[in-house]
DNA sequence: TTGAAAGCGGTACCAG
DNA sequence: CTGGTACCGCTTTCAA
């Protein structure tokens, strides 16, 4: 059971000074070329790797990124995280996550956590976020990014996506394609994101000259959806709505399998469109027709700017916004 | 911008030793109860928190695991991660996360990566394991566990499942309700668990003195069950195949797509299967009847057996099975 | 009980 | 170019 091996021991059958086989690791100054090969091969022989631990300690530099999270488990997480890791890693980062539940308490041990593994930014990602782990992160002095869509991008640092513009875009969509009447589905929500969605659909509606019908539901889950079918259908029937845009595809996935269970078809009888472009949007049928968010690239452009301000490179400012993109699938029809 | 308190700080603060204020913090050995306030009291006042990286240093204990895997973006990874991940905390364990992307390159990287973190155990989840990667491991004295279902247990350290009970299980509950002329669908693969779950299948159906027909695929995306059924659905119908049993839930719900676009309906005409569980089969229509691999249990346990070893409690030999459950729904029918 | 001091494995400054 | 050495922040003997 050998230990593992320290620039001590590669020094020692080297030949050389310890300074010498940190700066042949490190590349820092001129070595000549012989004292090179000696450490070179010695490190090869023993196998030697650097101790990060013991590297950072001394650099006072981690080169390690915190990401806070909610759930691992919630679907769009693994594309940011995705995202922020290559970036990272392409920048020499390590990522270190922690996942909270979206529990306040948890969140500030986050931080904690984070700060005494000397992370040199954090990210935070959540839909629960409160202002207290925003407080602690200051007082720790540690430079971080706000990813998520439940503030207005004045009051953070914060990277987000165009809302409203892409549910303008998929209301515009049923417009041209002959819809008149037209319900907006959203869940009840102070998110800044909701707001914002719920402002696309009309501007659309108004730009078209259609009545805005904005119907609010508890939850954003299936079930919501469900329910909100089951509770409205009559007024459907009444005011020949034809089309429904889902402030989600929980939602409107909800509103498709109530369709399924009572012999409405889809798209034939009614267009639903979704939000967000789950993995199972694509599966289910009809498919359905959906905003894809780019995911992964705000994740890259978050870590990308993080590290410029850790380097001091940029004062981050303005806010960034990405692009969405419409995907048209099954459940959307033109009325001629 | 005041530099981070140090033990210096605190040690000043407070008036006593640097060795004191280390054994106030970690309880190591007793203090007078007056040195123990002041100690405390100058650590509240400076907001001090010790500095993980030199703590582990010198204790040569990081008190990290690492977790190699394939892809985040895997529905059942984030639930294996959680059940590490929760498990781990109660132990004190911090994870690092390192994606691979089944790249056996990237895979030996992660390896080199953790150890120069210092992560005291791994847990390996991967689909496209290699024996290079464990060799890897294995060089660099780390404990190590596999979570996979690629290899026999009696090969490696690792946790699995009951593969072949389960797809027995489903295959019974296929002929419970009469169904006779069964196909068992599945990937073209040389996973263990592959073999395990088809010799499920091949039990259940000799018990009952029926005839195996088994259909191997390439791929295991839901297109390879679509395609499948578009190939062989005149062997279906001529054979009078009532029910599939299908590998994986992404082969299941190909199956289904295709009957939804070719008008056979599920279940009236025939009945599926699928395998995993995924957050799709309960939302697609009609619902998947399908088995649930309990991921959060065995990542918590194999969090707990990994500790285990390393603390050398316990000598880890013999190969643990968690259980599955069968999570009937909407695609299998009673045919009286 | 308490403090001094020797490291843990590296980096980087300084003199040669 | 090279080697010696102080030090990063903390734990842990060893004596007192």
């Amino acid at each position: 059971m050998a230990r593992k091996p320290t620039m001590e021991d590669v020094k020692n059958l080297a030949g050389v000074s310890i300074s010498t086989v940190s700066r042949v690791i490190n590349g820092t100054k001129k070595v000549s070329p012989d004292k090179v090969i000696a450490v070179n091969n010695a490190i090869e022989k023993l196998g030697y790797k650097p101790n990060e631990l013991a590297r950072s300690l001394v650099r006072k530099k981690s080169n390690t990124l915190g990401i806070i999270l909610d759930d691992l488990g919630i679907e769009y997480m693994a594309q940011y995280i995705r995202g922020i890791d290559e970036i990272g890693k392409m920048y020499d980062y390590d990522i270190l996550l922690y996942s909270t539940f979206g529990n306040i308490d948890v969140q500030k041990k986050a931080v904690e956590f984070l700060s005494s593994k000397q992370v040199e930014g954090i990210i935070v990602i959540s839909e629960k976020i409160n202002n207290e782990i925003l407080y602690a992160i200051k007082e720790y002095e540690i430079p971080y990014i706000l990813l998520d869509k439940f503030y207005s991008p004045q009051d953070y640092k914060t990277v987000t996506f165009d809302f409203d513009k892409a549910i303008e875009s998929m209301t515009d969509l049923f417009i041209e394609y002959g819809h008149e009447n037209i319900i907006y589905l959203t869940e009840k929500s102070h998110d800044y994101s909701a707001d914002l969605k719920q402002q696309g659909f009309e501007n659309a509606m108004s730009k078209a000259g259609l009545t805005k019908q904005v119907f609010t539901v508890n939850g954003d889950k299936t079930d919501s959806g469900y329910r909100f079918m089951d509770e409205n259908i009559k007024f459907i029937h009444q005011n020949h709505i034809t089309g429904i845009v889902a402030s989600n595809d929980a939602l409107a996935t909800g509103i498709l399998q109530y369709c399924y269970d009572h012999g409405i078809k889809v798209p034939d009888d009614l267009s639903v469109s979704g939000f967000g472009n789950n993995k199972y949007s694509e599966l289910i049928r009809p498919s359905l027709t959906t905003v894809r968010l780019p995911y992964y690239d705000v994740g890259a452009v978050t870590v990308r700017v993080l590290i410029k301000i850790l380097r001091d490179e940029e004062d981050f400012n303005e806010s960034l916004r990405l692009n969405y993109e419409i995907m048209l699938r099954e459940t959307i029809k033109k009325l001629k």
